[in-house]
DNA sequence: AATGAATGAGGGTTCATTCAT
DNA sequence: CATGAATGAACCCTCATTCAT
């Protein structure tokens, strides 16, 4: 059933590898500075291609914008765990470990992104803020559920799983940032820090 | 000893007011849109005053901003506290609790604020930022020798003070966006939020 | 016929003092940075006044552009001398010598003064261009008059006195620019430089 | 080896096209009111071109001012005379004759450029103004030169020829001064003008 | 008479967006 | 499709002038 490639296939493919090429300049441009502090001209100059062109591909500042968040969130999302309690699924404390380590990965191996991320609470763009914050809230929602589970298993504490899990998400939000700005230090040592993030959350700081 | 007011007085006392007006209507302003996104049109429209009435009591923009984190910061510095661990002192974790939940009335009490200091990681004005930087710096140092003296007492588990300090900051962070988005619902249940939320970084999430 | 100060007398002296302090101040001011280039703000602190002082000394920014520009004028026209060719006067070339270099002690003596005479030539203020310009007109008169003088007596060769007028005007602001910016090499030698000028003027650069 | 025009050759033409209309334009508009009073509205304005565009073409207002300056004093470099006194060249004076009527033609054809030329002693811009300063001390410095290369020869008196070249182009200066002011008067007789003021330079007013 | 806080028009500059080539 | 010159609204800031005290 193959078909010969048709120009317009190209073209696509050709299309799509440039507005890859001119997101992945935004995403630097936003990361410092923030959406306002953008500017579409730095934004050519990186992606190294006309004024003109640039709106060939996204309508607007806001359009790039959302869509270098709706990609982040995308890959994001893919790695987000779902601890299973299923018979036979490894323990739930190994695949949160395994999990949470995946994201940290991730959005460490991507400081520019990470920045984007973290740093985006401002817009003037209310969708994409609406888009951003609805993210976090999808999050926090996956992060109550497994909560909320293991409470009704009996492995958790009784808690708020609501408030819990904005805990929750802030403390990986305070590792992250930390790996960001300790990037060296952190470098190839992801599993650990991840170990002992895992820890503070499950057991407190509190000596038995 | 009471000396009739001078007229010296009355003008210091007119124009601290007057300040203090347009630092309100600039943390709004900065609130929504961040730094980039502020506008002194947007200040001064707010404060009710003429463009040039601005700059009698803020040298720039970058000046507001600065003024506004300088005050957000000494509030909270006053607020931040440091556990005693003296025979005679109260325990530890009541002192956590009231010094914690002190910070979280201020700040919840004022969202707009809140929204300056937990957004403004990427600003352009280079001294505001680092400012703003070496306060949570400061923090987070507080909270890690805290940490490491619970450590040397016997009281709280070995870990690494720097890493968890980060962790446990992004927690009261993440509590603190909670508290600003829901703030019809934690209405005057601060000291019970506080409570869980200490508990949650005192002894974790798991059952024992 | 003495009678008693009056306060009117003295208000009126304080009042004309006050005047010449601000003009004073102007005048620095103009100096550097021209009409534009000055603000009343730095004439103020110049003059250690008020904002709202200076308006009640001088109506505008024009109108104290202009006073100072009168001064300078009545001063100047003062030193302006008349080479008179009675029997019995001194050798017209003895007057003249005289003559300018008494303008060049007195202009020199005031590099401020000079700077604003000689770098005047754009003012928004149409009024006191004109003024400027009638200055300028007036002077060429006295030397065009004196050209044409020397001329009818047989002293001097026949030119177009206008424009012969307009030359020897040009040159002496040419010196006095030069005795400007240089005025340490100048300083206590404005005789000589002048008699330089004055042997240029009269005889050329030209051998006999 | 004629090639069709390029598009980039089209192109490059078109810019240095519109540059040389918005030198203009700022070249009259510098001319009245000086530095200062100039506004790059007016500018805008007199070239009939958007706000934005003026910035596609010069960097600001400073360097619109020295672009102006930098033209002037390179068409007037190429016009200025070194007097040649090798043998078979013609006589000096005849030199000297040409090549300064070569200067009035140029400059007085040019109002608004004498001007910028001649009115810009004050300018706030540093930069600028150092180099119309140099610019009219190269000019000095050529005409000190002239001189002291005339008095070895031994065709001109015995001077300090610093202060006869400063005094010589002022009266130049003066002469143009003039020839500007009454145009309509000159139009056409510039050889005649500029004798009149060689004679003046070379041979003074006095009679033999 | 003297003050200085307040005003707002206007200045220089940037930048998201459009459109003819 | 790609280009980049052109646009003009909007930004931050200055400064001559006014006026209540």
């Amino acid at each position: 059933m193959a078909r010969p490639p048709l120009d317009e296939d190209r073209n696509a493919v050709a299309r799509a590898e440039r507005r890859r090429q001119i997101l992945d300049a935004a995403k630097h441009v936003f990361a410092e500075g923030g959406y306002h502090g953008a500017s579409i001209g730095a934004i050519i100059d990186r992606a190294a291609i006309a004024r003109g062109t640039f709106y060939l591909y996204f309508e607007s500042k806001e359009a790039v914008f959302g869509a270098l968040l709706d990609r982040a969130m995308t890959d994001l999302r893919a790695r987000i765990v779902h601890v299973e309690t299923d018979a036979g699924a490894p323990p739930p404390e190994v695949q949160l470990l395994d999990g949470i380590a995946r994201v940290l990965e991730y959005i460490v191996a991507d400081r520019p992104l990470a920045a984007v991320l973290l740093g985006s609470t401002s817009t003037p763009d209310a969708e994409a803020a609406a888009r951003l914050q609805s993210f976090y809230d999808e999050i926090r929602a996956v992060i109550a559920r497994s909560l909320a589970k293991g409470e009704a298993l009996g492995i958790l504490r009784v808690t708020n799983p609501e408030r819990t899990a904005a805990a929750l998400l802030g403390l990986v939000r305070g590792i992250v940032e930390y790996c960001i700005s300790h990037a060296a230090e952190v470098e190839g040592r992801i599993g650990e820090v991840t170990r002992e993030l895992v820890d503070v959350a499950l057991r407190g700081v509190l000596r038995r």
